[in-house]
DNA sequence: CCCGAGCCTGACAACGTTGTCCAGGCTCTA
DNA sequence: TAGAGCCTGGACAACGTTGTCAGGCTCGGG
């Protein structure tokens, strides 16, 4: 910029008037200003700007796998709404690691991010009390965040679940099987705890065998559909806790020769082309990311204030899967 | 830093020197600053820091739409190059917007990115000149920059096509059709050429009505499809220029009462349950990212200098539906 | 002709950090 | 005990930008 000042023979303020559209510059000597900048290339530094405005314009996100297909459409709305208020997204992925979420979150806090949206890995986030203080607006998607008070935008897992298990149990069913996460992911826990009500509300007691917990990797899930189809009590149906399970469990289904029921949580692309189609309970993750980021520049305005609980609803899309009758 | 460096009782730099461990501090004096720090919360402010030293630790990525499943692993495989470089990834979507895709990487360089990886959506790329002499390591994927001489890494599209499409001329048939993307989309242009190349291998004249070009959006390929296939001259097998449109001609295929031959550019999930399978030519998503990614911080040690072209092999899979003999 | 108003323009400090350089106190050796 | 050398700590400038403020200019009215 000192450059450019002195290429055009101007003083440093004239230039960052130019640069930044500010008025009260002549059209001769703004066209000098231009012309040096064309000449020399000159782009503003934001480090700078940032460092003297205290706002970033940037925005982070910290995800669980950005590879994950739920999370494509999730940081892509982010993204948009963040557009549109000119700012940048940063993102990473956490892999599932308290410790790796936190390394990141203070990572994007030092660049001084206007806000934060984070699908926590974790469940203590009290690491962020001093840059909540410090005013780093800061929204939990998928999860709510642990032992702080913060806004967290995430889907109706229970209420989800709990339909969908209903809806295998109205189409004849009761030896049900449920394959989950781990239940200290906030979405697992919930969604099993849909299932258990499900069963519940039907009278029907749930045998241990029936459900497999913290499952993760295509191998172990497939171990898991494979016991519960052919254990002592087999299961006529299955509850698929999330996509990755789904998918698996479709293989593993594929092989058998009995028709078993199926209802997966997450919708999975040509869901509806597979034979069966695929029944599943819908989360819509391009709004979940769209809501969060909307109230995190809401944040931002000073608009909003106090923390919030906001739950999504889901959708039982039926294609075929979820509406086999019970093979015994 | 002030406050801190007040508290603890010691110099600025100091604080600075506990701060970036760096060597020469009194474990007592040490003990005292980082008391101060916890008790303030602070955290270091990279935006001077950067400012200071002129790099910032963070690559920028370009990319089409963050929501396409394609994009997913390549973004996720840049990301974990980046980390283990101690370096954040900022991202956006051009949304196959040449202007989009300008403002983004200028926004990218305003922010001092160390580097860029970018998938491009305009055809020239001039406009990078200034940066690229000033030091921003830059690395194209999925297409090469126009006007400007660049690393560029990519699928082998031409030669991949190729195959899949004398694959499916292997098994029978005559009258391929070919669905892509618009030509001036690099990849596009290279898959068009490769299937004219192996009907032209084979002496095979192609009818103006088998192909069709520029094609974006389901309903616009659904109905390139049935042209194609109830046509004066139908085809037997059809070659989809890319995951999305492969997506829809499997719906358009499930609906006809004749077996079509399918090959598809691009892997999809579940392609495997589906009945046929979905043979594809699959090229490696998270191999593309990573090889760039990695180019871009060789780029950065000073190791390399000399832009080059990278193409990696894609794979035919075999799954079913390029195997289906011709209906006529 | 003088004065005040209004418009451009530029000098300067400040944002928070780090590199450079120097001072002061210490230990060790001759 | 004096001098050399090391270790610790601090003062200061600089990175590139922008907000503040003041100076100089023009113009119109009294």
């Amino acid at each position: 910029m000192k450059d450019v000042a002195a290429r055009a023979g101007v003083g440093l303020k004239t230039v960052s008037r130019v640069v930044n559209g500010e008025p009260g510059v002549t059209p001769e000597t703004e066209r000098r200003v231009q012309e040096a900048i064309d000449a020399l290339g000159f782009r503003r530094n934001d480090s700078a700007r940032v460092l003297r405005k205290g706002r970033t314009a940037s925005i982070g996100l910290v995800l669980e796998d950005l590879a994950d297909p739920f999370y494509g459409p999730l940081s892509r709305s982010v993204e948009e709404v963040a557009r549109a208020h000119g700012a940048l997204l940063i993102n990473g992925s956490s892999a599932e690691d308290p410790e790796r979420e936190q390394e990141l979150v203070l990572a994007l806090c030092a660049r001084r991010v206007d806000g934060l949206v984070v699908i926590p890995a974790g469940d203590d986030h009290r690491y962020l009390e001093p840059e909540l203080k410090a005013g780093v607006a800061t929204v939990f998607v998928d999860r709510p965040a642990g032992h702080i008070d913060a806004d967290v935008v995430l889907s109706d897992n229970y209420g989800g679940a709990r339909g969908g298990v209903a809806h295998l149990i109205a189409h004849g069913h009761r030896r049900i099987g449920f394959i989950g996460d781990m239940p200290r992911i906030h979405t697992a826990a919930e969604r099993l705890r849909g299932y258990r009500a499900a069963m519940e509300d039907a009278g029907i007691p749930v045998a241990g065998s029936w459900m497999s917990l913290g499952v993760t990797g295509p191998e172990r899930v497939r171990r898991a559909a494979e016991e519960m189809l052919t254990g002592p009590d087999p299961v006529t149906a299955i509850f698929a806790g999330n996509n990755r399970v789904t998918v698996t469990v479709i293989r593993v289904l594929a092989e058998q020769a009995r028709r078993v029921a199926l209802v997966g949580f997450d919708d999975i692309e040509l869901a509806d082309l597979l034979q069966p189609g695929v029944t599943v309970v819908a989360q819509d993750a391009a709004d979940i990311g769209r809501t969060a980021a909307e109230r995190l520049f809401r944040q931002l305005d000073g608009t909003l204030v106090t923390p919030e609980r906001i739950e999504l609803p889901t959708r039982l899309i039926t294609r075929g899967s979820g509406e086999i009758p019970p093979a015994d």
